[in-house]
DNA sequence: TAGATTGTTAATCGATTAACAATC
DNA sequence: TAGATTGTTAATCGATTAACAATC
């Protein structure tokens, strides 16, 4: 009784925060009402598919003609994507990349809080970070503890992600996001989430080459 | 007769790079020849699916009972993803993230080489980051035609991206890689990939919860 | 040979898109 | 009312998975 029949698919999850995004937008604009080929017109998302993510989305119906009243959805989206209750995370690596994880303001919008951060440096143990404190590795086990962590931010150099990733989830993180450029094993009830820049920069390249190839061809006909 | 009758699948594109990484591992670590069972063992994902994926990727037909001869595979999937050849990028928004992606080493691996960065903050235009010189946006086009850049990085405030993506379309990019978190509007012959950060973390979150839920009713029962 | 793997065709699955009735 | 939009069911499309013959 309390399942929900509806099968959620995982492309939906990932639409949500650009309908948050867009929506947002357009009551800051001043917009009474959302509708769907609205938000199809903005983003390119067939209208179909926004009509149906939305119907799933929204527990309010949408009012045919006008559309959906546009503070209302703006609520339901952020309960929908469980935006309003933060969870921490922990971060582990300390580099380039985790420096500007923990400098970006923007995670508290989509609920997640960065508590700590940690390294093997010690010319930065001990600092802070955008008044995240930065703690050496021997720490990781009690700051997970102590802060209730569920997610840790993985951005360390490849060899050291799968032993940390270990030492985190022992510790009792139930989460994973991975920024390290390989491959790691996580238990079955551990979430694992790869932001694989790799993966987006070969499809990026891909299409370019590909784009080039049929240029070329279009000017020798 | 020069095109190729089957069609390439996004996700596999999107693929490729897990494959290049696990095969130079396997390499590394002496591997003569390396199997579909194998790979799919070490990432996951379905056997049948990595069969198909490599049947389409490399040009050498495989060894059955002993699989692919190692090096010549890797060498075929650096082929088939255009990663030998290096093209030029300019980064647009030198803030922390800019500056991260600059430092990032691993680009080249992918067949990108940032040539240049641009900033409109006086205190670091003139400057270089990690041997990359940062230029001020009025030099945009310019730098633009003298690096041959094909691909703009964007990783500015939402509000400035899309103007940005437009001088930097005029002036003759082809691709945009977008970091920003908005929605940017691209003519149909320029290739646009969203690094949204906000999906994935909403997604990880999404099923952090969910499992979470589960969780609880196991407990219960 | 037996066994494991490749390559390819067929079946399944899931997501997107199309179609259409309901309604303000 | 006419027109636009919603909500939902059906059709299509594409990708994954299963099945199986070929082969070393």
């Amino acid at each position: 009784m309390n399942t929900k029949p509806k099968s959620i698919s995982k492309n939906l999850v990932y639409r949500v925060p650009i309908y948050l995004t867009i929506s947002r937008r357009l009551v800051d604009e001043g917009a009474k009402y959302i509708t769907a080929p609205q938000i199809s017109d903005i983003t390119g998302i067939n209208v179909e598919t926004v009509k149906k993510d939305l119907s799933q989305i929204c527990k309010t119906p949408g009012n045919p003609k006008l559309g959906r009243e546009a503070t209302t959805m703006v609520e339901e989206i952020l309960e929908f994507g469980v935006y309003t209750k933060l969870t921490n995370a922990i971060l582990i690596g300390v580099g380039h990349l985790g420096r500007a994880l923990l400098n970006y303001s923007g995670f508290a919008e989509w609920g997640l809080h960065i508590a700590a951060g940690f390294d093997r440096d010690p010319k930065i143990i001990g600092t802070k970070i955008d008044g995240k404190p930065i703690y050496e590795m021997d720490d990781l086990s009690r700051i997970i503890k102590e802060t209730d962590a569920e997610i840790a931010i993985i951005t360390v150099p490849k060899e050291y992600a799968q032993q940390l990733v270990d030492f985190a989830i022992a510790a009792g993180v139930k989460a994973i996001w991975n920024f390290a450029p390989t491959h790691i094993n996580v238990p079955d009830d551990v979430i694992l989430q790869n932001e694989n820049m790799a993966s987006s920069l070969s499809l990026l390249n891909y299409n370019l080459k590909a784009s080039k190839r049929k240029r070329k061809v279009a000017k020798k006909r």
